[in-house]
RNA sequence: GGGUGAUUGGCUCAGUUGGUUAGAGCAUCUGCCUUACAAGCAGAGGGUCAUAGGUUCGAGUCCUAUAUCACCCACCA
């Protein structure tokens, strides 16, 4: 027998090992229709967080859900090696034992990842085991295994091959303490102060000068011309002249490019090709020399004169120091503005002239809009609104940095000898060819993952059958990392999109609504949420608190009620189980309308949920069965079954009801309705996990009885608030025109019944078909008095509204029949018990 | 500069294609240890749905402005 407290440490001891040792998670029944769904990869990185615990709890209330429907369903799970930010934690943890990645070589470095990798792994098995995730683990993958190897491979010689991928010299954004290229998305931009340098370009030859801005003097080593505006009046004859670059003397022209605003600043920029993305450009229009002048760890090189070796912020200092000692400083104006820094190492961004290696967004893109036009074809966001956001960015986007200075990922498969260059999926034949050094954005592979996972481009059983996928669950913050690119590369190598939905949730906050981080400290590991109120509180909490797309502001205090919700259905199952010991078989016949009530609140509540839940839409999930658990099933048909418990109909309906009521909490809370079903004395299945989900039957809709409970339920409901209102002590007679039994035993009636009228106070409660007349010996007070005036207020103002409504021939003509009608009798009623307060 | 979302009782949130008196949970107040559950039961109070217009017989819901907040993208010499 069950506890008399829920204690989830109890109920979900060894139960995962079960499930796993059963099989129940291994997909592979082919009489069944394939459901599938591909995990998103949670990083090597470190432990899990709110967020996964968010989002993989929705993946498996899906699957769970699905496989209880019928469905084969493959949960395929896997893990990503995160190039940069996992690089970057193994070259912290070798430099705490004084170790350097350069020393230490590549190989060995590796080495080191693939422990750490494994390491982390375990870690993340433990927490996914925790959180009771009905995960496929004999699929699993990793985005550095051999096979996701080689589907990367196959998808950069095809794009290079098709002219969409190409090396090129560019300005990208260079992280100085990685050491590596970085694309435009993991560039975060912050808002930091700084300042305005306003400087002295003197004129050739002259007294005059130039006053040119900037915010990074440090640069101006690789300036090879000040630009403004060939409209701007000011400056306009003064194009072709040169100006004497501070401190460095030398002479560079003045041009005239659009790029310069007159509006901004002095209306004179000046112009380093090799260290800005649109002097790049301007560069390129005007045939400039473009200087580095950086080295790639942010310290200055040979072409900064004296200030080599310099950090970049050192020789800032230095150099304003000397222009200022030079007479070339004019003013420094400070300055809030946003500077670009790395997502993973927080270091300011540097914008770098650099080889690398891009892919052609445009096609791609178009091919993503396209797609989206095709209602047979699109990927279905789920809210819908998330859909704008992939459009927008593929209406908008740039070519994608995908080489990393980085040894761990994906090598490019770029050979080179001399000038030539070899991009194929195996080396080159012949002496000299040396492989490129980098590696690829950890992202291009991922984009790969629903389909490479399943073991494309061979042609897998797997394959054929899962993909494309169902769903795919994730962030909105990761739409355009990852959603976009999945469903670009899925269009243009499997000719199908990788996932029919996608669905988007939002982003977990703490109680004030800041976003959780670690630099705040509000951070919440939720194994230490399992260990307090159970893995099924936290994942039932995580997943019904907010409508779809919303974020959600964690609170421990609705976790702890969720703790509460989860004991209410315990004990309600205790009551059950406590009861029907003696049933042998369930048979809903000889039913009462208590039985026949509780039946169709149940169908209802079976068809809402299933239609919430094929919608993904549980926080109404949650809306419909707490209601139902709580107020139908325990508040009401529980306490009518204690007059009826030894007769087998209504121990029947109780195990049936709480059996429906498990399963559609299963996919929810796994552990806690794995548990209470084990002792149900008559099952459907050997697990409740691969037992059938509950189906709406019409047969068991009693309408009748229906609305007589409901009366019933209100007639009693208003009874005790008249006596608790009216300070009515239990020694109150009674008057009653019903002879209703379960009225009688619910309010225990039977003593004070009596058949006359007495001569002292009364208080009527009537609905429809009852009315009770209680006589109680009890001065009227004031209080009471006014209570009553305020209700016939009420219901004078409301008959007004209500009248005027029904005499608006508008409203009559226009709005639907039975809301006429509705009102009608809502009026008669109204005025029914005006006139039996008045008496 | 472009875009998205939010604004509903003290707090956190629901609210389907417009349709009875706008719903929960937590908190508050009152009374109960009634043998499934006091982490519970039985009741109660509390909202001019951000503001101003408009459409409509009827608006929390649709339209147009405005305000405040949050987020995303781009730019920032």
């Amino acid at each position: 027998m069950l506890d008399k407290k829920y204690n989830p440490k109890e109920v979900e001891k060894d139960r995962y090992n079960n499930w796993f040792n059963h099989h129940y998670f291994e997909c592979g029944d082919t009489s069944k229709k394939p459901y599938s769904i591909v995990i998103p990869p949670p990083n090597v990185t470190g432990k899990l967080h709110l967020g996964h615990a968010w989002d993989t709890a929705l993946q498996d209330i899906i699957i769970r859900f699905k496989r209880m429907q019928g469905y084969d369903c493959l949960w395929l799970p896997g893990v990503d090696h995160a190039a940069i930010a996992t690089e970057a934690k193994v070259v912290a943890k070798l430099k705490k034992n004084n170790i350097d990645k350069y020393e230490l070589g590549r190989d060995k470095f590796l080495n080191e990842c693939f422990k750490w990798t494994d390491e982390h792994k375990n870690i993340i098995h433990e927490q996914w085991a925790k959180l009771g995730l009905s995960i496929d683990l004999t699929k699993e993958r990793f985005t550095l295994d051999d096979g996701l190897a080689k589907a990367v491979k196959y998808v950069f010689v095809d794009l290079y091959n098709k002219g969409l991928i190409y090396r090129g010299e560019k300005i990208i954004n260079w992280d100085p303490l990685a050491q590596t290229a970085l694309s435009n998305e993991e560039v975060i931009y912050k808002d930091v102060e700084g300042a305005f340098y306003h400087l002295k370009y003197y004129l050739e030859n002259s007294e005059e000068y130039l006053e040119v801005a900037t915010t990074r003097p440090e640069t101006l080593f690789g300036d090879t011309a000040v630009a403004v505006n060939p409209s701007d009046e000011r400056y306009k004859d003064l194009i072709g002249k040169n100006v004497i670059l501070p401190i460095v003397g030398k002479l560079i022209p003045i041009i005239g490019d659009e790029h310069a605003d007159p509006e901004f600043g002095t209306g004179v920029v000046k112009i380093t090709p090799a260290h800005d993305p649109n002097d790049f450009e301007v560069g390129l229009r005007h045939d400039l020399e473009r200087i580095i002048v950086i080295n790639p760890d942010g310290t200055m090189n040979e072409n900064a004169g004296k200030y080599n070796g310099q950090d970049r912020f050192l020789c800032r200092e230095n150099l304003i120091k000397d222009l200022e000692k030079a007479g070339l400083l004019i003013k420094i104006e400070k300055i809030i503005h946003s500077v670009g820094h790395s997502e993973r190492t927080d270091v300011m961004v540097e914008p770098y002239l650099s080889l690398q290696w891009f892919v052609d967004m445009q096609h791609l893109a178009k091919q993503v809009l396209d797609n989206q036009k095709n209602k047979e074809t699109k990927v279905n966001f789920v809210p819908t609104r998330f859909e704008k956001i992939m459009n927008n960015w593929m209406s908008d986007c740039h070519d994608w940095c995908i080489s990393r200075q980085l040894w761990w990922g994906h090598r490019i498969p770029a050979w080179y000898k001399n000038d030539e260059v070899y991009v194929g999926i195996n080396p080159p034949e012949g002496e000299g060819w040396h492989q490129d050094e980098d590696v690829l954005d950890t992202w291009f592979s991922s984009a790969l993952w629903p389909f490479a996972t399943m073991g494309w481009p061979d042609k897998t059983d797997l394959y054929a059958r899962y993909f494309p996928t169902n769903v795919l669950v994730t962030g909105y913050d990761i739409i355009f990392f990852w959603v976009c690119r999945m469903t670009f590369q899925s269009l243009e190598f499997t000719k199908n999109r990788p996932f029919e939905y996608c669905l988007v949730h939002g982003l977990i906050r703490d109680k004030e609504g800041r976003k959780m981080s670690k630099s705040l400290g509000n951070g919440i590991d939720p194994m230490d949420m399992i260990d307090e109120y159970g893995a099924d509180a936290l994942r039932y909490y995580l997943t019904t608190s907010t409508a779809p797309g919303a974020d959600l502001r964690f609170d421990e205090e609705k976790l702890k009620s969720t703790w509460n919700f989860i004991n209410k259905l315990w004990n309600a199952s205790r009551f059950v189980l406590m009861n029907i010991e003696s049933i042998k078989e369930i048979k809903l016949e000889n039913l009462n309308a208590a039985d026949k009530w509780i039946l169709t609140k149940l169908n209802k509540t079976i068809k809402e949920v299933t239609k919430c839940m094929e919608k993904f839409e549980f926080n109404n999930v949650n809306a419909s069965i707490y209601t139902f658990i709580w107020n139908d099933f325990c508040d009401n048909y529980i306490e009518m079954a204690k007059f009826s418990i030894d007769e087998n109909n209504t121990k029947s309906t109780l195990l049936y009801t709480l059996t429906c009521i498990l399963k559609m909490l299963h996919p929810f809370m796994p552990y806690v309705t794995d548990a209470i079903y084990e002792y149900l004395p008559i099952k459907d299945a050997e697990n409740i996990m691969i037992s059938s989900y509950p189906v709406f039957d019409k047969k068991q809709l009693f309408k009748e009885e229906e609305e007589k409970i409901n009366e019933i339920i209100d007639f009693i409901k208003n009874y005790r608030t008249v006596i608790k209102e009216n300070n009515i002590a239990s020694n109150y007679q009674v008057k009653i025109n019903f002879k209703e039994n379960l009225i009688n035993k619910m309010l225990k009636l039977e003593d004070k019944i009596i058949a006359n009228e007495l001569d002292i106070t009364k208080f009527k409660v009537s609905t429809k078909n009852y009315e009770a007349i209680i006589y109680y010996e009890k001065e009227i007070t004031e209080e009471d008095l006014a209570s009553i005036n305020k209700r016939i207020n009420e219901l004078e103002q409301s008959i007004l509204k209500r009248e005027n409504l029904l005499n608006n021939a508008n409203f009559v003509n226009k709005a639907p029949k039975d809301l006429v009608e509705k009102e009608k009798i809502k009026l008669q009623e109204e005025k029914e018990e005006l006139t039996k307060l008045k008496s």
